[in-house]
DNA sequence: AGTCCCCCCATTTTT
DNA sequence: TGGGGGGACT
């Protein structure tokens, strides 16, 4: 076969890691520069090339949904499916393994995964149930510290304890945690991976099977593995099959959630025949912006060492704002977009990057006022709304009635009297009977011990379960759905709290019935072992493996909001970085070591990179954080760019103020600009293409960086920058 | 049982 | 400033 094709349309070095024969390879990829068409075409020369069967191919990705990207561009670029290919998260592979070998990993058949909202739940009442007080241990520390110790691979048997409180406590709470999990068959996010390595280390066999089967992996995103992941890998790999993991030490952006950099020179260390590719051609941004992305990212120390080039254009200076506050910040960049817009571009091509969400808020303000349509990613994603939640839960309970997260959601939800104290018993007895809840209550009202409102509260509860299983056992998935949201009161529920929320909720609650129907069409892989996995609990892992979208609608032409975590692997024409203060980016909970920083400096190159062709700087110089308001340092990472690439936008020039400190930005970067003084005054009449004519109230600043304040005759007031208005004089 | 109020908190996020 | 959670009150 020819596969010519497969190499042709890349460059030297992607080629190299396509077609690279070294068992172990390790592609450093700088942001832009071909990575995730690297994976696919390598899959693609593995196939076509090597004859490498799909059933020998394992891809791991982070998110669910880079997996589906993955998939579909090989599809698309081999025109075949891939069946039998394992292309998934390291979650989703973990958990198909745990469901094929359910019992060599010491698991419950119907075991069900817990997702982080049940887990604080459970760890709530396993620290109320032991006395914990909860003011000084809160449940949301225990449950960051038991995952950061199976993220590092850790049971609470296996972690060093020096008698502190602090340590002590916590392997308490995990201890206790860890046997209720096992008690009610139940694994969180970070045991699925545990366990899945776990199983292979246990049962050789089985890990022999599979090393023998995936003679060739894949890890997309390397510098973002865990220390269980990256064991997880190794021991797959073994010494002899073939891994290609492929990442970017610069774009490391969660180490505060265990993310291991050093996993990357390790790599190095563990297969010291490994070859590396650097993959430094960027496609992506104009050679202004890769600069500038080079020149801060040169200030971190531990690095590998990486410098990106482009032969494109040099194209537009980087543009810095300096805002008074956040209002005008958010309504300087909203203007910039309204130009970029109104020159015939696609807003939807346009991001607006912050660090935190809060710093959201103002943006939507401004974007709102000028009816701009935008759209914000992060915020509840489908699985993890409210009312999905608690239809999932009933569901739950269809498939397993000693879900005790699942009761405990629902059990009132609608309301039906059963209320705190009746709850307290049941669980009192749940505790000692060492049973789930379902048989607790059945036990309560079977032996009388509740009083007799309480009981018939309770066996309606059981009986409504009971009720809606029977009347769905035949019921396609999706009826399924449908029947538990009505008949469980549910929508009756949402519908009765009003307003816009409620009619939110309800569509929501429907939406779930349309996922359940294309659920069904979901094809099956063969390796799931469907007798004991039902439709049902498989939708069920998916939801909780797979928390959906934030938003589905792409339709509209929207301007993109997100936080910089959010827009890594993205990339849009035009970027503006927001809130380039200190203390705010960098963050001051980051800023206080090197690590912390340097990771801060990664976010910043992430953010940089994401432009292609143009990107905005601005920060504030007041902000208001928290209900008061604060005064705001430029962010030193402004400071570390090359002056030369940088255009600013100075418009208090002719207010004085005092100096804050930092050295580089006061006085400009660029010397301040020589510009005629403007022929605007006070009073003059003037003409806007787009707003039309209006007088000039007020201004501040000159030369270009100069603002005008203009009242429209049609569209009221608005500040302009001179020097991007274009406004005409007027008789 | 449900509502209301007060207090506390406040990066980043995937699975 | 504003949202969420927990406790107290009706």
């Amino acid at each position: 076969m020819d596969v010519s094709h497969i190499l042709e349309s890349l460059n030297e070095p992607q080629r190299n890691a396509v077609a690279n024969p070294s068992q172990k390879l390790l592609v450093l990829a700088g942001a832009g520069s071909g990575k995730t068409r690297v994976l696919v075409h390598r899959v693609a020369w593995l196939m076509q090339a090597e004859q490498v069967s799909p059933f020998a191919v394992l891809a791991v990705t982070f998110t669910n949904k880079a997996a589906r990207e993955m998939r579909s561009r090989i599809e698309s670029l081999l025109g075949q499916s891939l069946h039998g290919m394992w292309v998934g998260t390291f979650h989703g592979l973990s958990h198909r393994l745990l469901r094929a070998h359910w019992r060599e990993a010491g698991l419950a058949e119907d075991f069900h995964i817990l997702d982080s909202d049940d887990q604080l739940r459970l760890i709530k009442r396993i620290n109320r149930s032991l006395h914990i007080d909860e003011d000084k241990w809160p449940a949301k520390q225990c449950q960051w510290y038991i995952n950061a110790q199976k993220d590092e691979g850790l049971r609470a048997g296996n972690i060093e304890h020096f008698d502190d409180d602090y340590t002590k406590t916590m392997l308490n709470v995990y201890l206790a945690y860890e046997e209720a999990c096992n008690r009610g068959g139940m694994i969180d996010f970070g045991e699925i991976l545990l366990r899945a390595h776990e199983l292979w280390l246990k049962n050789p066999q089985i890990l022999a099977h599979y090393q023998n089967r995936f003679q060739h992996i894949l890890v997309d995103e390397f510098q973002d593995t865990n220390a269980i992941q990256y064991a997880w890998l190794r021991v797959l790999a073994g010494k002899t099959n073939q891994m290609m993991v492929v990442g970017d030490d610069d774009q490391s952006i969660y180490g505060w959630r265990g993310a291991k950099i050093e996993n990357i020179q390790q790599f190095n260390v563990d297969f010291p025949d490994a070859e590396i590719v650097r993959l430094e051609q960027n496609y992506r941004s104009t050679s202004t912006i890769l600069q500038a992305a080079n020149k801060l990212i040169a200030n971190n120390q531990s690095r590998l060492g990486k410098t990106l080039w482009t032969d494109g254009d040099k194209g537009e200076q980087i543009s810095l704002y300096e805002a008074f506050n956040e209002q005008d910040e958010a309504r300087f960049i909203v203007a910039r977009v309204e130009d970029w817009f109104n020159s015939g571009n696609r807003r939807s091509d346009a991001a607006i990057l912050y660090r935190s969400n809060a710093q959201s808020r103002e943006l939507e303000d401004a974007l709102l006022r000028v009816a701009m349509p935008y759209r914000i990613y992060g915020g509840h994603r489908f699985y993890e709304r409210l009312e999905i939640r608690n239809a999932l839960s009933y569901l739950r309970l269809l498939v397993n009635r000693d879900d005790d997260t699942a009761l405990e959601r629902v059990v009132n939800v609608p309301a039906r009297g059963i209320g705190s104290r009746t709850l307290d018993t049941i669980r009192n007895v749940a505790r000692a009977q060492n049973c789930s809840l379902w048989r607790a209550c059945t036990k309560c009202v079977n032996e009388s011990l509740l009083n007799s409102r309480a009981a018939n509260a309770v066996l309606a509860f059981l009986q409504l379960i009971d009720n809606l299983q029977e009347a769905c056992d035949e019921l396609e998935l999706h009826a399924k759905a449908e029947h538990i949201i009505t008949h469980s009161g549910l929508i009756q529920h949402h519908e009765k709290e009003g307003g816009e929320k409620a009619r939110a909720r309800v569509e929501n609650l429907e939406e779930l019935v349309t996922a359940a129907r294309n659920f069904d069409r979901v094809d099956f892989d063969e390796d799931f072992d469907l007798k004991s996995n039902t439709l049902l609990a498989a939708f069920l892992d998916q939801a909780a493996l797979d928390a959906g979208d934030t938003q589905a609608d792409e339709s509209d032409d929207a301007i993109q909001l997100m936080t910089l975590h959010s827009a890594k692997g993205l990339e849009f024409q035009l970027v503006f970085l927001a809130g380039l203060e200190e203390g705010l980016f960098p963050h001051k909970m980051s800023m206080g070591t090197i690590s912390g920083l340097e990771e801060e400096r990664r976010l910043c190159y992430v953010g940089i990179t994401r432009a292609k062709k143009k990107l905005y700087l601005s920060y504030a110089e007041s902000r208001r954080l928290h209900g008061e308001v604060k005064l705001c340092r430029p962010s030193r990472f402004i400071g570390e760019l090359p002056k030369e690439l940088i255009d600013e936008i100075r418009l208090k020039s002719t207010v004085s103020r005092p100096s804050f400190g930092s050295t580089r930005i006061g006085k400009g970067l660029n010397g301040n600009v020589e510009v005629p003084q403007t022929e605007f005054s006070l009073g003059q009449r003037v003409g806007h293409n787009k707003f039309g004519e209006g007088v000039v109230l007020n201004y501040e600043g000159q030369g270009p960086n100069a603002r005008v304040q203009v009242n429209f005759d049609t569209v009221g007031s608005k500040w302009l920058v001179l020097s991007y208005a274009k406004l005409e004089v007027l008789g």
